[in-house]
This record gives C-alpha cells, sequence and structure tokens, in this order.
DNA sequence: GTCAAATATTCCTTGAGGAGAATATGTGCC
DNA sequence: GGCACATATTCTCCTCAAGGAATATTTGAC
C-alpha cells in the first residue's frame, strides 16, 4: 500500500509567486543554471537564488554542483503529490462534464 | 481539440494559504453556508468571509443565495486545470518511477 | 596565490495580506 | 415596520515577503 505523499500547503504557497510559477516552467524544459534563468526570465540573479531557495525549502528543486555553476531540476515528489490531490477532486466536474458533453456535442453538430 | 484551460497563478496563490486550503478540503465534502464552516474550522465568521471572497476572486467557489444563507461550493474550472497542468508534468517522474519501482520491488520481496 | 566567473547572502525599504474588533448590509419573521 | 439571524465590509495593527543594491562566498583558470 502506497503510503499517500502528503500535500503541502507550502507547495501551493511556493507556486503563488508569479516568478516562481515562471521558473518552474522554465525547469519544466529541463534543468538549467541559476544565470541560464536569470536572462532567460529577465530576473535579476540574486532575486534568482531567492526564489530558487523557496523553491528547494518547498522541495520543488533540487540542486547538483557542476564546476562553478548549480545546475536546478524539478524534483519530481511534490508534483506527484499534487497530481494525486487535485485527482482527488475528479468527483468534482465528472458529473458537470457529462452535461458539458451534450454542448459540445450540439457544437461539434453545427 | 479542446482548448486547454488556461492555469492561473491565482489559483495557487490562494490556496496557498493554510486556512484557506482547509477551507477547500471542507468543500470537497460538499456545499456549505458561512457559519457552517466557520464553526467546523475554529475560524471567526468575517475571517472566513474574507476567505472566501480571495477564492471566489480566483474562481475556485462560487455562491448561491438560499435563505438568509449562502452556499458556497467548489467550482470545477480551476481544479481541472490545474489537474490538467500538473498531469503536464508526468514525464517528470515517469522515467524515475522506473528506477523507483525497482527499489519498490525489492522491498516487497523482503 | 591571484583574478574572474557564478552564485548566495545581507540589509534596507516598501507593499501586500492576514487577524481582530466593530459595524454595515441584507433577509426572513412576526 | 421592527427585530433577529446570517453574512459582508471596514479599519487598524502587525507580520512577512519581494525587489533593489551591495557584498560575501565558492570555485575554476592561470
Amino acid at each position: 500500500m502506497t503510503a499517500a505523499i502528503a500535500l503541502d500547503v507550502g507547495t501551493f504557497a511556493a507556486l503563488g509567486e508569479p516568478n516562481r510559477l515562471r521558473m518552474v516552467e522554465l525547469l519544466r524544459g529541463g534543468p538549467r543554471a541559476v544565470g541560464e534563468m536569470a536572462e532567460a526570465l529577465g530576473i535579476r540573479q540574486p532575486q534568482v537564488s531567492k526564489h530558487l531557495k523557496v523553491l528547494g525549502e518547498a522541495g520543488l528543486v533540487s540542486v547538483e554542483a557542476v564546476a562553478r555553476r548549480r545546475i536546478y531540476r524539478l524534483e519530481p515528489a511534490p508534483f506527484a503529490a499534487m497530481a494525486h490531490w487535485v485527482d482527488s477532486f475528479e468527483a468534482l466536474w465528472s458529473q458537470r462534464l457529462d452535461a458539458m458533453g451534450d454542448v459540445l456535442a450540439s457544437l461539434d453538430d453545427a
């Protein structure tokens, strides 16, 4: 029995800041060094480091030192936890999607 | 082709507050009036109303007036958007889960 | 060891947001 | 119309977090 990974509020709090969400979207394309992210996002390096610290404390990213650069990558666990959590809300929209299906069908007919 | 519902940072920001997350978890069990939520969570009514306002502005809840009470319920759309978004990260952990599968298998053996 | 590149940390200022208390608004009841 | 219940709004205080600028730290190159 896989103990469901607990979802932390901190995950949402960390992602609830625009620049941090952008950073996560960027890291979605693969690991990056701090400087690359700063340039790609048009944010000053210190801010990037600070946001990475927050993301790290939330467990969303991990670091690997390569030469004098630090490569950050997304950490799967919190995302898996989020997926599990939000999927448990599926009952919320599944019934409504039935009704919405009719609407979409009628649109397809047009 | 279903136009993917855009995920808003505000969704995370709204859920990134402990009491608001608790309120969402509570509403997960069905629609509730303000007073019920206040009592169930041990939060004063004005705070509940304020948090509901934030949740409403983020599109996470909707209201229905019944007599002199206001029934709040979860709104499916943002949760569906979150589910879609977080699922797009699946590639992140799917490979690692292969490796993790071996670990889990070895644990099962023990 | 010295210098330069890459990143982290500190200090400061400012603004946003949450809690508490009081009050306003709305709505049904008689 | 007046009253009581349910909810929303306002105000104040306070804490925290984000951005900017400067600086410290680490590490590689020579």
